[in-house]
DNA sequence: CGGTCCCTTGAATGTGATCAATTCGAGTGG
DNA sequence: CCACTCGAATTGATCACATTCAAGGGACCG
């Protein structure tokens, strides 16, 4: 039972009582085996699941008619894809697989029950859809008041805070299997600058290259220069429902 | 009954049954007036409540030493503060009245209830609070592919759309009770330069400005330009569990 | 009437983009 | 094992969008 990615991840919240496991058992059952690249989710597409990503990175994107592209948040394994997406009626953005991977498709008419019957674990998720709320309102926060080099900065640090939630121990040295033409997506600057950057902080000694894995010298420092705060690692649970 | 601007404002998206808007009335049962500026919430306080904006506005902050803000989101009366809160145990933003208005405090604790016994109104929640999170990723998509004038036109848009929901068929002029610093704070640019973006648009007569009013004088370009699609209009409830 | 806040406009500056060319590394096929 | 290709990284030169600095005007208020 706890070989699944999504348990481990939600355990790190809370604690899953046995219905609780039965359900999202239910939810990873049909994996679903998937190329790099595949497109999940297209804009104007009927939302019809949520999607638990089992293996490999997935991201969501925004493109405009020019080709100009822009990543918006990167799942990593164990994340439940398409939380935000559960008001809408149709996909606004475009929901892709990033490595080769694998995902279960979970109807979102299976949530129905979920608040029916087990609404401690509504609760779970929709604590854990607000922290990703959260994390998209440091990002506004970082395009609109960071410089070039302290929104790269702040997308290093967000990364290796997720990737922290799954791996037990993390240090700061972590995979980054991104090319610079996406990083500078996910930052929006062009890759060229984000090139210039980065051979800038490693000839300062702030981080080190070893694709792809990239290492952060010192990320105390960096932490402290643009105020960033881990808040993927604590929830109130105080006020979920008995289990 | 149908005072109440939440009500109001939730029954565009589902019937409210006689059960849940005695639920949301005691939402909105201690009315207490604020000042223009009253900080609700400051980054590291516990987060031991939502908040009903009944009137007036407010916005959601961030702050940066050197003193650097940046408006987050805008919150009109009827919406429900706070929601995207509900993970974290301490604050990270700052929450305060822009002009004077009057809130209502709802306890975490109250929300218990809510999941064990109104799953309806719970889904409600979280489908509201979905469109949120979509829109706060149209945003961070904005800032990072928009140019400045695209930035400031979308702002425009999302606050138009926003409005549209609390009153029944606002057409393409409205309040807009910003200055232009905080105009330039809410799309990441200077004041001088929304300014300078401002006096363009009207002397290209694509808005018309009669403080605090504006009028798009041709909305349906701006949003063909931007590629802008409303989502606040339309919510799946097809999964919702029964009432 | 003086202070303050906001809007407005001009000129100079700089951060990050664009354009252009070279290098590097991992396949792939001969 | 070497040539070839293709994508990604790297570096230089130039450009422009948006900022910064500076100054003046209008509205409101004590």
């Amino acid at each position: 039972m706890s070989e699944s990615c999504l348990v481990t991840r939600l355990s790190r919240y809370a604690a899953i009582s046995e219905r609780e496991a039965e359900f999202l058992a239910r939810m990873e059952e049909a994996e679903e085996r998937l190329d790099a690249g595949s497109v999940i989710q297209s804009p104007g597409d009927p939302v019809e699941a949520v999607y638990v990503l089992k293996h490999g990175w997935a991201v969501q994107r925004a493109q405009i008619r020019d080709g100009r592209t822009a990543i918006l948040r990167v799942y990593l394994p164990g994340e439940v894809m398409g939380l935000a997406e559960i008001g809408p009626m149709t996909a606004l953005h475009t929901l892709a697989m990033r490595t080769e991977g694998a995902i279960c498709r979970f109807p979102r008419a299976g949530l129905t029950p979920l608040f029916q019957e087990l609404p401690r674990l509504a609760a779970l998720f929709t604590a854990v859809s607000s922290l990703d709320h959260m994390a998209l309102r440091d990002k506004v926060a970082a395009l609109g008041l960071f410089s070039a080099e302290d929104r790269l900065i702040h997308f290093l640090l967000d990364l290796r805070a997720r990737l922290a939630v799954g791996t037990i121990g993390l240090g700061n040295r972590f995979r980054m299997p991104f090319s610079q033409v996406e990083i500078g997506q996910a930052v929006g600057l062009t890759s060229i600058y984000v090139n210039r950057l980065l051979r800038g902080m490693v000839r300062d000694g702030r981080i080190e290259i070893e694709r792809p894995y990239v290492r952060l010298l010192d990320r105390a420092a960096m932490e402290r220069r643009i105020g960033y705060v881990d808040h993927f690692r604590l929830l109130d649970t105080t006020w979920f429902p008995e289990a």
